[in-house]
This record gives structure tokens, C-alpha cells and sequence, in this order.
DNA sequence: TCCCATATGTCAATCGTGCGTCATAAATTT
DNA sequence: AAATTTATGACGCACGATTGACATATGGGA
């Protein structure tokens, strides 16, 4: 059986009121107390039981953390640091990974809501609004719309649409496509595209744009991929994720279309992963370390402060990574 | 504020001990008063808080989950399955990113300790067996060894040791290297290690063994292989991990040395995520899947009953991907 | 009619800790 | 010597739900 505060207090010969107050620094305390009660504590191996402590109106210290997937090394990386600066603040992860399901999400913000967590981080968005307003728990959206009184960060992927779109147009491409993760207003990717097309509107270029679902397994969008590619004249394309565009560079050099002599390619996210085992992509990098900060920054701010004044939207500044895949070719 | 079982009670007309009998289906209860709870608690929107039934002996459902890190795809794909499958049997992970840091370790266990988990994947070890004997609830360790009482789970680190290195020899290759990730006895690296060095001396081949400490940083990585790449005659690369061949390839590229005809390349994990997107890579696939399922089996067998006798090693066979990187060429 | 299974309510203890109140005693200041 | 400050103990309530003991009521079957 574990220890408890009780038994810290037998052993360190005093009562347990006086562990209390070690414990929580409260009242008057004399070294050579604190000390037993510190060893004591060390000798039983004694941890104070969180669960009673929260119990007590205390917060629990406990984030729920909710995206679709940690094998995309996209979301690994980002939650990855979500989870190192809440550890930093002293805040637990719960990891929940929605695989895009709607049932799983609804039950995990049940799950969060009974385990009593301080608040949430939302990174997957299959849900209405209604069930997250219905939390009533701090949370902070990553990149989607939630509600007016949810706060969303995201990086600017509007710019980061021009950016690409120009940086191909630079680069000498004028059949410029769009091969987008997904299609649903409201997502982060629709802005990309958005800023895709008006880009191409401005250099009076015909927008061409192709969906390659998120959803399909990699080997069909590869199919899907090679298709298009063999049967188009496509002199530059701007993946909405990067991923996608280690499929376009595979199925090209596959086909024997020369990056970037034939096909420019342009991807979007950046990741550490990326930058390091594919340096040959040109890509839309966001601030992975900068949003994990913000969105653990607004949280943590929220919780502490159920009152404090966020504002609705943050956009974080996007980076454009030249590299050899969009590279001018002469 | 966050209604209550009494809160419930009240809306639902009748009484407390009703609703707790209801919710956890407990003595003699009639259709009529039943529905009339759920619908109450349906109503409310209310959430039986977890903290106090933890409290009063139950299980927590929480099971830590100890990793160094997400963002590398095997540990995130890994991890992502533990998390699926814990989730299908009713419990939440928390998710602890060591970073292969001992101190952080040693926080994050006590943490999970206070937190009631109800037992722990533990996938980092940075710590020593006695923190892991001291932490007295069920653990199940990933890939290294703790203490004789912690079973293991683990994929043929040696068989792959051995396949790696026969199929690079059959493919033609005779100067064969091993770059190591580390070099730390005890840990799984080095059974690859030992079966890649068996396997040369019944071959009558001359080991050569060159360490790229994962702990460097790619670019580090990257230079390092360059440098060995262009100043040896190599035939053959064993890479005890995925990523490390990843660079191996790209300085080859870099250097002008054609894979396979002039140098035959082998990974190790084969990750969905290098299967997918690095289909050009022979590799060593440990069973991802069937190690997070026996993972979270052996452990909820070992929370369910402590006393379940579990075999101290638990050796999943791994599969050998043929792919071009080590293809015989003619 | 009596009994028993079914259905619900009341009451109180319990889980481990936090914390306020009161009491007491020693140490320190005035 | 009196008044404070410092240090500790004892006690009890609270957190929200669980659970057992006990009481009571209804209905059906013997």
C-alpha cells in the first residue's frame, strides 16, 4: 500500500497537520521539522495522492491534448512541444488522438470533462461548436473555428498561400496547381487556397486545383498522383502539407519528370523532420515551437484567469524555406 | 459550476444513493427510474467526476506512457497505437516525453506516482532499476531491460541484426558497415549490433562499426556520414535505425555514390511512415502493431490482477522489406 | 394472509488531503 | 514580567462519490 500523509507523520514523529504544512509551506514551520518530515517523506518513498488533493477544489494540473494524429510528424512535433512547456509549467498531458473519428472525439471530451482537467488544447475538429461550448473548460483552438469564445492560434496561411503560389510563379512555373489535403471551409487549408487563388488571379494565371484527401491511404494518393501527373502539363504545384509533396517528387521522379527542371514543388509545414531528411523541399514553414508556446501560454492564462481577455484569432508569421525543389533552373 | 450527482438527484426526483446505484448499476433497479436519472443526467450534461471515484479505491484509468519523444515517427507511431488501444479498453494516457532526460524521467514518474495511474509503458531508460522497482505499481517496459520483475516486450533484435546483414552480403555486398545509433549495452541497439557482428564472422568478413549518436543533430549526423561516405571503400550500410539510412542516402546522392550499384543501404523499424514514403528503403520492420497490442495487454492484465505471471521477455518476430536500396544489381 | 423479491430512501462512514479554528507551549521582544 | 511571535498539536469539516446497513413500500405468488 502506498504511503500516505498519515504515516509520513508516524514516522517523522510529528502530527499530521505538521506534514500538511510541510507539504504545503503554510504556518509556521521550523527547519529542523521541516527536515524530519522531508526525510520521512523520502524514507516512505511518499508522493502526496494528487487525486485527494485535487478532490479538494484544487486544480488537477491536468491538460487534455486533442488532435488526430502524433504519427504525422507535423502533430507529433507540435505536440510534442505542447507537452514539454506544459510540463514546464507543472501541467500533465493526456493525449488524445481522435484518428478523425467523431464518436472518439466526443467521448474523449467527456473522458476530459469526468478526469476534471484544467483545460484543453483542440487541434482536431470534427465536432460542432455546440458540444465544445457545452465543455464549459478553458480551451484554445489550433487553426480551426470553434466559437467566438474559443481562441484560435494558427500561423498565417493565407500569406502562406501567396508566398507559394509566388514563389513558383518566381521560380518560372506558369501552370501552376493546387493540390489541397482537403476542401472544408473553415480549415486552415481552405486559406492556403484562398490565398492560392487570388494570387493566381492577380498574375492572370488559371488556378487548377486538385484534391488529394488526407483520408485516402498513401499508396492511393500516389495512384491518384501519378495520374495526374502523367496526364497534365503541370509546370509547378503547391501542396497544402508536405507530405503530399514527398508523393509528387516520388510519382515525378517515378515518371521521369526532372524536379525542378520539369515540376516545381512546393510543400507546407516545415517540420523539423522535413528541414532535416528531405532539405531538397521548398516548403511553407510554420512556427511549430512559437504555436505550442502560445497555445500553452493562452491556456495556462485562461486557467489561471477564467476572466482574462484573449483575443479571437492569433496568426502567427510563416516562413518561406527556398530550396532545391522550386529552384530557378537556368 | 459543474452539476453534481445530488444535482442530478434533485432534477431527476430521487435519491442520491439512486443515482449512484444507477450509474454504476448496483442493486435493484426499476426501467422507469433508471431512464429517468439518464435522462436527468443527460439534461445536466453531467459528468460523474472521476477524481472522487479514484478517491474512493477505484481505478484511475490513467496509464502513463513513457517515451523520449513523439516526434520521431517510430515512437509517435508506436505510441499513437498504445494510445488507440488503451483508449478501446477504457483508459487515457498520459503521454511523458522524457527527451532523454534523467531528471525529467525521474519528475515524470513521481507525477505519474501521485497521480494514482493505475501503471506505466515505460519506453525511456535513462533512470536506474531501483527507481523503476521503487515506483511499486504495474510496468511494462518497451525494449529494455529494468529489473528482473518488469516484463519486456521487445521486437528479434538480433534475428534483425542477422537478416540485415545477410541480405546486404547476398545482394553482393562485402565490405559491410554497421552504423550504430548508440552503443549501450542492455539496449536493443546493441542486439542488432550482435547479431550484425555474428553474422560477419560466420561470413569471414571484417566487422566495421562506426556510431551516429542519435542524440547528434541531423546536420551533425549528416556531415559525419559524409566524411565517412567519401573517405572509405563501402559497400554495404547496416543503419540500426530508419532515419540514420535516410541520411546515408542523401550524402550517397550528394557524393555521387549510385544506391544499390555502388552501395547497398538497410534501415531498421519500418515505420508505416518510411514504408510509405521512402518505398525505396530495405529495411527491418518491427511489428509496431503487434507490440503496442501486447504492450497494452500485458500491462491491463498486470493492473487487473497484480498477481498475473508474465514471462519476463516477450519477443516479437520482425520482417524483412526488400527494396531497391539493396537490390542486387546486374 | 403472509412472505419474499423488487424497488427506493435515509443515514453514515469512507477515500486522502487541505485548511481553518482553538489550544498550548516555547522562544523572543518590549 | 507581560506581550508577541513562532512552532506544533488536536479536531473537524469539506471535496464528490461509493457503499453497506437498515428501513419502508409495493406487488405477486403460495
Amino acid at each position: 500500500m502506498r504511503p500516505k500523509l498519515n504515516d509520513v507523520a508516524r514516522e517523522a514523529g510529528v502530527s499530521p497537520t505538521t506534514v500538511s504544512r510541510v507539504i504545503n509551506n503554510h504556518g509556521y514551520l521550523s527547519e529542523k521539522t521541516k527536515n524530519k518530515v522531508f526525510q520521512a517523506m523520502k524514507k516512505l518513498n511518499y508522493q502526496p495522492n494528487s487525486i485527494a488533493r485535487s478532490l479538494h477544489g484544487k486544480q488537477t494540473n491536468l491538460i487534455g491534448v486533442l488532435f488526430s494524429s502524433v504519427s504525422n510528424p507535423f502533430f507529433g512535433e507540435l505536440v510534442e512541444k505542447i507537452e514539454n512547456k506544459l510540463f514546464k509549467s507543472g501541467y500533465k498531458t493526456i493525449l488524445c488522438n481522435s484518428a478523425d473519428n467523431k464518436e472518439k472525439e466526443r467521448v474523449y471530451l467527456n473522458m476530459l470533462i469526468a478526469n476534471q482537467v484544467d483545460g484543453i488544447i483542440a487541434g482536431a475538429h470534427n465536432l460542432g461548436i455546440k458540444e465544445y461550448e457545452k465543455v464549459g473548460l478553458p480551451i484554445i483552438s489550433f487553426d480551426r473555428y470553434l466559437s467566438s469564445t474559443i481562441p484560435i492560434v494558427s500561423s498565417d496561411n493565407y500569406l502562406g498561400g501567396v508566398l507559394a503560389t509566388q514563389e513558383l510563379y518566381q521560380s518560372g512555373a506558369r501552370k501552376i496547381y493546387l493540390f489541397a489535403s482537403s476542401h472544408t471551409p473553415n480549415s486552415p487549408t481552405d486559406k492556403r487556397r484562398t490565398g492560392y487563388l487570388e494570387t493566381m488571379e492577380k498574375l492572370q494565371l488559371e488556378a487548377h486545383e486538385k484534391v488529394i484527401a488526407s483520408t485516402m491511404a498513401s499508396s492511393v494518393k500516389a495512384l491518384m498522383i501519378k495520374q495526374i501527373l502523367s496526364t497534365e502539363q503541370i509546370e509547378g504545384i503547391f501542396c497544402t502539407d508536405d507530405l503530399t509533396a514527398l508523393i509528387v517528387l516520388q510519382q515525378a521522379k517515378e515518371l521521369g519528370i526532372r524536379v525542378p527542371q520539369d515540376l516545381k514543388v512546393i510543400g507546407y509545414d516545415g517540420t523539423q523532420f522535413i528541414q532535416n531528411y528531405h532539405p531538397e523541399l521548398t516548403t511553407i514553414a510554420q512556427p511549430i515551437n512559437d504555436m505550442a508556446e502560445l497555445l500553452v501560454e493562452l491556456l495556462l492564462k485562461r486557467v489561471t484567469d477564467e476572466q482574462s481577455e484573449l483575443k479571437e484569432h492569433y496568426v502567427l508569421p510563416i516562413k518561406l524555406i527556398r530550396n532545391q525543389s522550386s529552384s530557378q533552373f537556368m
